[in-house]
DNA sequence: GTCTATAGAGTGATAGAC
DNA sequence: GTCTATCACTCTATAGAC
């Protein structure tokens, strides 16, 4: 308790920042004023601004696996093995994108922070980067199994779709709600993630499929 | 042509630099070597490298939203003041696929400078950015064009998530290459192209409309 | 563990010779 | 118009007192 007062002081000041105006004009001196620490304190608790931002992307990127992982396992087995393609797409984009947008800017600093970390030529995280990937094909083997004999590529695109619509209404968000004059609803979180997940299920599920005949519904082995 | 052969050397070493590394850590320094000028050549020129950026962003802008424009009036002029919602989805991310993406890097520096520039918090271009809200709005009209009866709100969702999955596919395109082991290929422009267009046509038509019927289809007025 | 003070290396910008 | 030289400033990182 009395330990890591300060380190977790930086942490959080650090990912509020780092959410709000980006990697690039964030110095550790606006961090340190911003918790209330001292400039030194950085350096000893972390070792480099560097290793710092790794610890913040790395704890936050292990969370938002493990909840994404959670709700695909738990829609699979609630299907007997199978989920419906709507729930393991809504599995991998509900969560960030709860985090990201609603009124309560709780969770929002962490979320955010992702975002801008995934988006943003950071060195120190391009290297961690290479994990999501292997996150990511674990969605694609679940989406195969809900679409038996849709084609890799097409399974593919539709993640990297659904990504694609979850990331940039986050970061985007002002300009949607600029260019509708507020008719797109931001704080509707639900209503986000149900759009997203529709348009990318009828991507998937209407186009036509990899070889044989049409939609081999339910019950595949 | 002796006037300006330094001048126009710093604007595309500048492009070239912040397409491949962002803008957080490329310095006037890089730049000047580079372009293999002198670094105060850039001031001279320029004033300042805030004010070099805004040339280099304003100067794309203009160009891409012409080229966009160029090519949503063809496809109205075609259909008689009425485009296909595709063709209008066309015009829209076409110009910046085709930039981006396929094998030839000659224009590919300033797309990437573009999808870069819009995405980073980068100072002098914040306060452009409003400009493409303006231009968005004339697709937007487009489209009401193209699906009378159906709600506007629909109408900028689906301009958001095309350029939102247009955008992503040029950003994080080896993310989805290593994760489909190139199954997707990004080389195929105008296959992307068309796969963006029917997605997000494929949503604004398949949804629920406005209020009252379904697909008031051809013919309105 | 926390602070002050400072080192050491960058940065963008500019003055002034040519 | 182009150069050299340098200013004023910022950054991260660290040594050493407490």
């Amino acid at each position: 308790m009395s330990t890591d007062t300060t380190r977790t002081a930086i942490l959080r000041a650090a990912e509020r920042l780092y959410a709000e105006r980006g990697f690039s004009d964030v110095t550790l001196r606006d961090i340190v004023a911003a918790a209330e620490v001292n400039l030194a304190a950085v350096n000893y608790h972390f070792g480099s601004k560097d290793e710092l931002i790794t610890e913040l992307f790395v704890t936050r990127s292990i969370a938002t696996n493990r909840e994404r992982l959670n709700q695909l396992k738990a829609a699979e087995a609630a299907g007997g093995g199978r989920a419906p393609v709507e729930a393991v797409l809504r599995a991998l984009v509900g969560p960030t994108l709860r985090g990201c947008l609603g009124p309560d800017s709780e969770r929002s600093d962490a979320a955010r922070f992702m975002i801008r970390a995934t988006i943003e030529a950071i060195a120190p995280i391009h290297k961690i980067k290479n994990r999501e990937i292997d996150h990511l094909r674990k969605f694609a083997a679940a989406l195969r199994r809900s679409l038996p004999g849709k084609a890799d590529a097409e399974i593919y695109w539709g993640l990297h779709f659904a990504l694609a619509m979850a990331h940039q209404t986050v970061r985007d968000s002002e300009r949607l709600t600029r260019l509708s004059d507020g008719k797109c609803d931001l704080d509707d979180v639900e209503g986000v993630i149900n759009r997203v997940v529709a348009v990318t299920a009828l991507a998937l599920t209407a186009s036509k499929p990899a070889a044989d005949d049409k939609a081999p519904a339910r019950r595949g082995r």
